[in-house]
DNA sequence: TTCCAATTGAGAACAGAAGTCAAATCAACC
DNA sequence: GGTTGATTTGACTTCTGTTCTCAATTGGAA
């Protein structure tokens, strides 16, 4: 999927979210997708918020949040909450896959990886314990490379 | 390990803790941590306090937490952030192995599983990506059987 | 006992996130 | 285009779990 068509899918999402809840497109909810869609990290709003401060000083903190929360709600984003305090968010586009995530304890680098194995397993330990899961979370916290090779050992 | 001789190496490495520290027994730890280690569960500080409150009202909440901080510090307490917004406190005892989570998100209630292979295969991503793995999270959401047969879905 | 650092409980402070509200904006209708 | 009413906005306040502050108390070495 090119990344032109990677945006025109996201804002049919968001357009049939939008119809469907009955809420309004402003300028403000365009920017900050464009510019959400466009960082593709693993974005706290706060630095969301900074990432447009320059451009576009008059959006709040608030609109943020609640951008970020309709975009999570229409599937176009997804949560994450790592061990920083802050609630990251990442695009979620529409062919992208599952994954999981590697976070640098020192730098606070994050990669991603995707383990068929490890998600059949997770789904055999559930089927024994008799629970229907819809979701998981599974994060491996450690020194990247380069932290690891210079010794830093915090943010 | 009989129920006694846990108490009794817990009470070894409190102790050893404290002294390496240059810090005090005093009796409100010892009220604090005799029930967490009874209790087993996976406690909120606010339940722990809710859980003394009767017994001994005197003790405040801040103490419960710098209390629950020491144990974490010194090994026998472990920290665990499900998405509930809380972080719990499970007591980790000198045979206890790690163990990762099913957590109910209609009733709360926690299992515990170990994967050998899940966890080996954790290592062979971290070793793919360079990482050096010194702690990792795997919780799996869904409903426990109870709460999926009734058709619960809110806590 | 004396003495002083460590600890306590109460309340204030903190931080990320969510709520409030009057003013501004969107979009449906004419 | 203009009118209208519901939605949205930004600034601010509030909320909540956790940590900090501080004066009073306590622990334990001498
Ligand atoms: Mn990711
Ligand atoms: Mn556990
Ligand atoms: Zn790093
Ligand atoms: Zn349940």
């Amino acid at each position: 999927m090119s990344p032109h068509d990677v945006q025109e899918a996201v804002r049919q999402t968001y357009q049939a979210y939008l119809t469907r809840h009955g809420l309004k497109s402003t300028v403000q909810r365009e920017i900050i997708i464009k510019r959400f869609v466009k960082s593709r990290g693993h974005l706290s709003a706060d630095e969301l918020y900074a990432a447009l401060r320059e451009e576009h000083p008059s959006i709040g903190l608030a609109t943020i949040y609640r951008t970020l929360k309709i975009l999570t709600e229409a599937g176009i984003a997804r949560e994450q909450r790592f061990n920083d305090g802050f609630t990251r968010y990442e695009f979620n586009g529409p062919d992208d896959r599952h994954h999981d995530h590697l976070v640098c304890t020192a730098c606070g680098r994050v990669e991603e990886f995707e383990n068929r194995e490890i998600e059949r397993l997770q789904e055999e330990v559930a089927n024994i314990h008799g629970f229907a899961i819809n979701d998981h979370k599974l994060e491996l916290y450690g020194l990247c490379p380069d932290c690891a090779r210079s010794g830093r050992n915090v943010g």
